[in-house]
DNA sequence: CATGCTCCCATGTGATCACAAATTCGCGAC
DNA sequence: GTCGCGAATTTGTGATCACATGGGAGCATG
């Protein structure tokens, strides 16, 4: 189906199979009751199954994934005290990446948070929601990989993987209201070398994007409950 | 050599293998410059390649394990920039976790966390350093496992494999000092459900149990810096 | 004695196969 | 029509094999 292009560069097969199913799951591509089959995968993808087993592993690694007794794996199912451990768990550590970024802010980095913000504009502007989930990663990125020596960023990766498939379903939603433009504040705050500033910026872009999430979560807990139960 | 018992409950040889290996990092018993082959490790633990792979490539997403370019795994060698990004994160992590715990904490809870301080104080009279060593990942596994739904443990887990390959060596030092009971100021605010002073004295059994071993870093960065270079 | 080259072995990657467990589907009984 | 029950298929796990690459030892040459 989404074939892999037929040979890329000199990454190892397993790697293009990993990036593309954190790439699909990231955007929320991936249903959460679906059936992810190591065997299916692989026919889908046109490789053999042992590429497709290593990614599905790293991804269960990384807790994008979950390793259920019957040794199937499936996205794990959301819970309203999981959504809001995922969270806090983002705000604690993101913020803190920022913070500890901030020495390593260079003008062109600030340039690069620059563009990435012009396109999560313009991909609102389009209705273009991969586009706009995409470069909102990558404006955090940007941001937390400026120190290069990357301990937090492999782990705002984690948390960013488990909350994406919960992400399309209400993206829709939020893409209806005002948003404050809380980006702008945090680049405010980085041509400032405000850190405290920055911090704030950061809990509250998070607060705001996932606060309609939560809600759309909140009222389909039935639905939610429901969906879980019939996956347990 | 270290040969996994013949035949073990009903967990597969790779999840064996694995907490097999992550045990060896978290205890540091695995040498940061030490050859990690697929086939080696297989002879050693008696198994044949497939179950070591992706136990390697499951801790290579820990980020216990380094892939390096030439595809071979190493343990990723220490920076005082890295090693201060783990502490820094741990710091946040787990004063967020054990805060997110205290509804949680039962008397049960905090009998069990007493019996791994008892363990710990065993241990550290004993100079048994690998025991000492296990009932202190004990006791803060229970500590930030009482909520049950888990998505800091994981977390929190990453940064003690990362740091666990230079603990050994700086351990020796360390159980030379009179160490303040940080435990004891966890447990009291635990009874007390006193959430701010658990946090600072979480805060404080981290920085405590890290500064010698920091100082033996910075004391050892000549040498380290060249183990780093060697090893690049 | 240092330096470069060649050959060989070790190593990671990917494919395929064997096997056991689990799921599913279909048939039959009530 | 519904509920069990058994066979067939699907699926994950582990082993083995083929292949290409890279590292290292040994030798020859300067």
């Amino acid at each position: 189906m989404t074939d892999l292009a037929v040979d890329d560069d000199g990454r190892t097969l397993h790697q293009q199979v990993l990036s593309g199913l954190r790439r699909r799951i990231l955007l929320g591509q991936i249903e959460p009751g679906q059936a992810l089959t190591i065997r299916g995968l692989a026919a889908e993808l046109g490789v053999s199954a042992m590429p497709v087993r290593e990614a599905l592993r790293q991804l269960v690694a990384e807790r994008a994934l979950e390793l259920m007794d019957n040794r199937r794996v499936r996205i794990p199912p959301m819970t309203i005290e999981r959504f809001e451990d995922l969270i806090a768990a983002r705000i604690v550590l993101e913020a803190e990446a920022a913070a500890r970024a901030m020495p390593y802010v260079t003008d062109a980095v600030i340039a690069r948070l620059e563009a990435e913000d012009a396109v999560i504009n313009e991909a609102e502007a389009a209705r273009d929601y991969d586009r706009w989930i995409w470069a909102n990663y990558a404006f955090h990125s940007v941001l937390y990989g400026a120190a290069g020596h990357s301990v937090f960023l492999p782990l705002i990766e984690s948390l960013w993987l488990q909350i994406g498939p919960f992400l399309r379903r209400a993206i829709r939603t939020l893409s209806g209201h005002y948003t404050v433009d809380r980006h702008g504040e945090a680049l405010a705050a980085l041509r400032r070398r405000d850190t405290m500033a920055l911090r704030i910026a950061i809990e509250a872009d998070i607060r705001d994007g996932i606060a309609h999430i939560g809600s759309t979560l909140i009222r389909s807990e039935a639905l939610g409950r429901q969906l879980e139960d019939s996956m347990a």
